[in-house]
DNA sequence: CGTAGATTTGAGATCTCTCAAAAGATGTGG
DNA sequence: CCACATCTTTTGAGAGATCTCAAATCTACG
């Protein structure tokens, strides 16, 4: 392997911002203005880009990689609350609402993302008046994203939020051409993510198995059938 | 009790748009135009404002009252993910996300409110730049809170989730001189509100107090001692 | 081959739900 | 004002689900 183990710095120029929904909310000045003001880098597998409690410097883009939003809870427990991946805007949130990171963002891939410093998004929302309502709608969808994950995770059995873990991957990331998840998670992280411990999630692994929905090999996770589990996943509260 | 039964039609002219946030965003010209166009009523607590699955033809301002936002669930079981008061926007979120009501809203109480349709607010968003950012703001803060709330809900045993969802109502409703809650729900409604039936809620209410917590007067709920309780209900995550 | 880490299994304890029924509150009509 | 019907709240017992803990198995890698 020749995996880089250290942060690199990187050129703005070797990357493609049209593929970005982000960016194409602004002007061929408007994004030369922030290209000359950000910096960007390639991190390396299970690095720290920010950690919960520290003070908002400005947003990332991702461009490739994923990245893990995770929040610490009590005697060290680590919770997972959403996998980020390339076109998502990473700290946009707390930095309208004028906060601390209130989650940290890890590397689970090696990741290549821009670092947008706040004074220039606070110069670009003065003057795009598209790039507040984009974000608007941006915002609007993962609020409606978290509700219904609230809903899977809250109110459903565990296999059933298994299942709706599952799904939430599996639309996120997709499937290879073996319709095995693009996102490689141990089973620790993908237990962090539903919130239950290892050993139960297992189980409910292998319940999901007996019925047919997934075929667990080795640690790998492929999706046989994901309607059935859509509806699976909504059986208690669909 | 001389309660009106029926929806009644108001005047615009009788509401403070002074006091609401959203109009606060707007010119007084604007304010005008908006006054023009919107339709305000008068409903009877207990009477549905709209339905999970309709069309959107707006959104709804609330100046007085407590409406109640539910899902519908598999054997008619009921959700409730939010309460809403005066000065809430409804409706806004799926809006913007061109989607049908993802939920029903139910009056709880007589409550006051202005129907906005939806042209006069493209009207409105197409000119007046504050107000996409004043709503990404607002969507920020409903997103903080939704994902603030799913942690509280769904990693939590069940009486600190009784509490999480206490302390919920106390920041939205606040007290009154007893330090009795000022949103009077029937234990269903509590339960529902939860996400567990109201005999295991009567359960926790109980160690709640037990734990000094809250003091139950019949139904009435009052906090002793929300500081102690936030804490309590913080237990497994914090 | 051996070690450290990850994954899996199983047993028992704990928590929550379900179901049935008791107790309490509310409203109606006499 | 009382008796009755209805609805809400509460209690308890038993079933089921999930968590915890300990140990076994598997995997990767030097």
């Amino acid at each position: 392997m020749n995996r880089r183990r250290k942060i690199q710095v990187l050129e703005p120029e070797i990357f493609n911002f049209e593929e970005i929904d982000f960016s194409r909310q602004l002007s061929g000045q408007e994004l030369d203005f922030i290209k000359a003001q950000m910096s960007c880098y390639h991190f390396p597998g299970r690095s720290i880009i920010y950690k919960e409690g520290q003070r908002i410097k400005g947003v990332y883009l991702i461009f490739k990689g994923i990245v893990k939003m995770t929040i610490n809870g009590s005697k060290g427990k680590e919770h997972t609350i959403r996998f980020s991946k390339n076109g998502d805007l990473l700290g946009y949130r707390p930095l309208l609402c004028d906060e601390l990171y209130c989650s940290t963002a890890e590397t689970i891939t090696e990741t290549e993302l821009c670092f947008i410093p706040r004074q220039a998004l606070d110069h670009l929302f003065k003057n795009n008046h598209n790039l507040s309502y984009y974000l608007l709608r941006v915002a609007c969808n993962e609020l409606k994203e978290a509700n219904n994950f609230l809903f899977d995770i809250s109110r459903k059995k565990l296999s059933e939020r298994v299942a709706a873990a599952l799904v939430v991957l599996y639309q996120r990331f997709s499937v290879d051409e073996n319709n095995k998840l693009n996102i490689d998670l141990p089973r620790v992280e993908l237990a962090r993510f539903v919130g239950t411990p290892p050993e139960s999630l297992i189980k409910s692994l292998n319940t999901l198995e007996r019925n047919n929905f997934i075929k667990l090999d080795g640690k790998q996770i492929k999706i046989n059938r994901i309607q059935d589990m859509v509806d699976f996943a909504k059986m208690s509260t669909a």
